[in-house]
DNA sequence: TTTT
DNA sequence: TTTT
């Protein structure tokens, strides 16, 4: 494929996302996306939201089984994929066009989550949920969580 | 800001990412991701690798810890953010540049992740993982972790 | 602004742009671009256009002029911009919604322009049109407009 | 092709842009786009530059020779394409590498030009360039090239 | 190394 | 119709 309209979005899930079978057993996820721009008020001095573009995405296959297990309501994702434009009857035969998110993949936003996972965690049950209305409370981490960091920050070259 | 170069990557981590702290203790995590575009080869009527863009990238503050804590080596991820390029000398005094991405976003892509998710770790453990190269055992889940889907799947409108 | 859903559009304007003013004279251009992505039929052995995607499109200020000036139905336009949601209510009080593009900048695509400009009308007349559809008889070039070149391709690095 | 890195950047050239012809004989365009993004100083309350991008292109076949031929130094475009890397080896020997757009359309921006063309033109000579520095001079309009806008701007629906 |  |  060429030519094709490529768009990422980021914000949160409306609601659970849908998942559904075609026919021939392909699973296929639905979700509404709401993306909230943020922008600087000059006058107040601080931060306001936009006005929020809802984006229905679709995805298909192994990824859709996966959004429908992992996401939920309030989820704060990165999508990416192919913007398309359906056409569908209304019940009056009405014709109406959407656009939608053919989404080729998706991830949970790893901004806000303050999940801490604990060592032992690690590589087991990994990482704890990104659900923006849930959160859901985590283990303590008896070794500490703290990331290893170390060294001071400094401006050197990248590799 | 307006007129930045925004750009979304999706690809695999070349290794762990590694975390750091500025002087005044703002979080600043580094990695690499290896996009890889696949191409269609017509002769031999199959699919072949591209040749990959390993991209740099940096993101900050609580983004940073969660994804010190929560990607490895391996993993794979969709990023966005501000394409940038850095001027740095190197030890022979040479003057070089490097582009990077300065990472808004991120999440670990759900494309390919198999991990299932047990009814009983949903909202608590959360997300199994997604380390493309590792993997990592999961529970078993005793009632069947099957999407409850039902129903077949139909064109109608979006809404 | 931060957090907005950008997103680049490249196909043909499907009528002629609208120019209107607001109420305290801001110009703004509307008009709507038919993006046709191309795919592989790999059972034909052929390239054949997929979906079109028709994006409404609208800009502001001097570009609005400039759009509504040099760019005519069947134009091939890069369009780069903010994507959004608008509301409005029907005739019938019902509401709707749509998608639409907020231009930041546009060019007419010189991916097909054939328009030889002569060597005289470079600094004066500029490039000669972009019209998808139309063409229209560029005057000839005494001097012959073929491209100084020069030496053969090579691989070197490039600065 | 599936899975490359599509970038879109809006800037300047910063110098003529070069052509060239592989041995067979397709032509080959390389410029470089300098992309200078613009951010509120809150504490100035004014908008100041950013740090530019220097995003080296390159476009090919009838593309190529469009772009040498309308465009010039200083010239604001916008590009889109793949994001590439590219090894090279300097005469030193030393392996490097260089992050490219492999543009897949370009266009000369409508955004800050301000010429404007005579009805006359419209549909021989066309645009009347865009080359940033220059401008150049353009015959009046002895019918009023003014916009035929007309009525008032009203928010009504887009179609 | 460009531009408003 | 979501979220910090």
């Amino acid at each position: 494929m060429a030519g094709e309209t490529i768009i990422t979005v980021v914000g949160n899930l409306t609601a659970d996302p849908e998942l559904r079978f075609t026919p021939s057993g392909a699973a296929v996820a639905n979700f509404t996306v709401a993306s909230t721009p943020r922008m600087f008020d000059k006058n107040a001095n601080e931060w306001k939201d936009g006005e929020a573009l809802f984006m229905r995405c679709s995805i298909w296959r192994q990824a859709a089984e996966n959004v429908a297990e992992s996401l939920q309501k309030g989820a704060r994702v990165v999508v990416t994929g192919r913007l398309k434009q359906r056409s569908y009857e209304t019940k009056e035969g009405e014709k109406r066009t959407v656009v939608e998110l053919d989404a080729e993949e998706i991830g949970p936003s790893l901004k806000y989550a303050t999940a801490k996972v604990t060592r032992a965690s690690r590589g087991s049950s990994g990482f704890g949920g990104n659900s923006g209305g849930g959160g859901g409370g985590q283990s303590e981490d008896p070794w500490g969580s703290a990331p290893s960091a170390g060294g001071g920050f400094s401006d050197e070259p990248p590799f």
